[in-house]
DNA sequence: CTAATGACGATTC
DNA sequence: CGAATCGCCATTA
């Protein structure tokens, strides 16, 4: 048996992106420092495969990668809210993420 | 059991 | 900044 419990798992990375406030985003990293610090394991491409699962319902936009970007196919999508709730973007098009990141409580 | 996969990350060129 | 490469780790084939 896995020392994880895969709902519980999921669970804890949603909470994690609803607390993320407008104009500010974290990282598929240090969501999953969070989450593991609390339930051990798993690691960013876990927490990504979540998102793919289950990531619907959520701000999904708020969460990038670790140098801000995102995948392409997200990033028309993103670019609006974006946008729409202010956050600090580069000239490139991705996430300030110096600027913009947000840590999740542990 | 081994190999491939992926909404990742850090490093290097 | 962009592309290539390697490491990481659970899931799937």
């Amino acid at each position: 048996m896995g020392r994880i419990d895969p709902e519980e798992y999921a669970e804890m990375v949603l909470t994690c992106v609803e607390q993320v406030p407008r104009g500010r985003v974290t990282t598929y990293g240090a969501i999953a420092e969070v989450v593991g610090a609390r339930l051990g394991g798993g690691g960013p491409r876990q927490v990504g495969a979540i998102m793919a699962s289950y990531g619907g319902p959520v701000p999904w936009w708020r969460v990038v990668r670790a140098d801000g970007s995102l995948p392409p196919s997200h990033q028309g999508e993103a670019r609006q809210r974006y946008l729409e709730e202010g956050t600090p973007l580069r000239p490139t098009g991705s996430v300030d993420i110096r600027r913009a990141f947000w840590r999740p409580a542990v």
